[in-house]
DNA sequence: CGCGGGTTTGATGATGCTCAAGCCCGGTGG
DNA sequence: CCACCGGGCTTGAGCATCATCAAACCCGCG
C-alpha cells in the first residue's frame, strides 16, 4: 500500500529509508466510497492526498451553476486545494471519489513537520507545488491555442488510463465543453 | 524606487527595517527600455523581477506561430518565469518591456540566500507563489465559465489601469481572442 | 420490466475566427 | 510643412466551432 508512494517520491527526489519511514509516520491512509467528498467547498482543506488507488477529481459551481472539472487524480497523482491548504481560507472546490479509493493523507501540521525535518521532502513539495503552477499555465495555453477535439486527443495521449475509467460528462468538463461536444467529437474521430 | 517594494512586502508580511535592508542587499535595480527583453525563450530565467514602473508581459509562441500573452505586469507586481526559475530548465516563455522599466531584480542564488537567512522573505515568496497559482487556476475557470466580454469587463474591473496603458492587441491575446473581436466586443459596450 | 442516468443525435443559434479592406494617427523624410 | 508610410484599430461578410434545446437511445439495477 505504501509503495506507490515511495515510487512517487522517487520519481522526483532520492530519499533514504529512514527519511521515508518518518515521513509515512506523518501520514495515514483512508478509504474514501465512491461519491464521498474529500473536500467540501466552504471548509478548509485540512490535508493534502495522495491517491492509491482510485480516482477523485475537483471541481468548481460558478455562479451559474455550471460545474467545471478542474483536475482528475487517478492513482499515484496528488491532489488537494493548495490555496486552501496553505492560506487555512475556506476553499472554493469540492474534492470527491469517482470510484472506491485508498488515500494517503497529510495534514497542515505534519506537512510543515516535515518539511522541516525532512529536507527531500521539502524539496518534494517545492516541486510538486511548481508543477501543479506550470501545468495550470500550460493548460490556459492550451485553451487558447488549441480546439476542442485537439485537447481531447492530447488528453488521449497523455492520460489513456482517464478516458477509460471516468465518465465522459466529466471529461467534457475538464475539456471546457459540453457532452454533447465531446459525444460529436468522438463520433467523427472514431469512425 | 526601493519604497514600492517595501510597500509590496508589506501587503502580504511584516518585515523589520533590518530584515528589509538585508534583502535589498541581495537585490540589484536595473532599467529595461521599451521592446527589450527580460527573459528570451530558451534561455533559463535567472532572475525575478519585481516592477517599479512602466509594463512588461510574458507570452508564448504556440507551434502554429500564435503568440498569447499569458501575464501583464505594470509597477508593484512581480514577473517572471517561475517554472525556469526554479528548475534551470529553459524557459517556454518571453518577458518583454511593453514601456520603459525600472524594475529590481532577484537572482536564483540571492533567492535561496534572502530564503535561508530571512524568514519572512521566505514566506513572502511562498505565498506569492501560491497567489500565481491559484490565479492560473481562477484563469481556467474563468475562461470556461465566462464569454469573452464578460472576461474583458473583468478585467478592467480589477485593473483599469491596464486598458489605458496597454495596446488593445495585447489585452486581447491576453484575453484569448483575436483584436478583431475585442475590437467588436468594445463596439457594443461603448455605443 | 421499468426507471433513470449517461450518451447520442438532430436542428438551430451564438460566439468568435478568417480574410480582406479601410481608417486613424504618429513618425519620418523630402 | 506636407506627403507618405506603417502599425494598430475598426468594420464587413462569411465561416467554423461549440452551445442550447429537445428527443431518442442504451444499459445497469432495483
Amino acid at each position: 500500500m505504501t509503495i506507490p508512494l515511495y515510487n512517487n517520491l522517487t520519481e522526483k527526489i532520492t530519499i533514504t529509508d529512514g527519511d521515508y519511514n518518518k515521513f509515512l509516520e506523518l501520514t495515514k491512509s483512508i478509504s474514501i466510497s465512491k461519491n464521498d467528498f474529500f473536500i467540501h467547498e466552504g471548509n478548509v482543506s485540512k490535508y493534502i492526498a495522495f491517491v492509491n488507488s482510485g480516482v477523485l477529481y475537483s471541481y468548481t459551481i460558478d455562479k451559474k451553476g455550471n460545474k467545471h472539472v478542474v483536475q482528475i487524480a487517478p492513482e499515484n497523482h496528488w491532489i488537494s486545494d493548495l490555496f486552501s491548504f496553505f492560506s487555512y481560507e475556506t476553499s472554493a472546490f469540492n474534492i470527491e471519489a469517482i470510484e472506491d479509493c485508498e488515500i494517503t493523507i497529510l495534514s497542515r501540521e505534519n506537512f510543515e513537520k516535515a518539511c522541516n525535518t525532512i529536507p527531500a521532502i521539502e524539496r518534494f513539495f517545492r516541486l510538486l507545488i511548481q508543477k501543479a503552477y506550470v501545468d495550470s499555465l500550460r493548460r490556459v495555453s492550451r485553451i487558447y491555442s488549441n480546439s476542442a477535439e485537439e485537447r481531447y486527443l492530447n488528453l488521449i495521449k497523455s492520460n489513456p488510463k482517464i478516458i477509460q475509467r471516468v465518465p465522459q460528462h466529466y471529461i467534457a468538463s475538464y475539456l471546457g465543453i459540453k457532452p454533447q461536444s465531446l459525444s460529436r467529437i468522438r463520433k467523427k474521430l472514431y469512425d
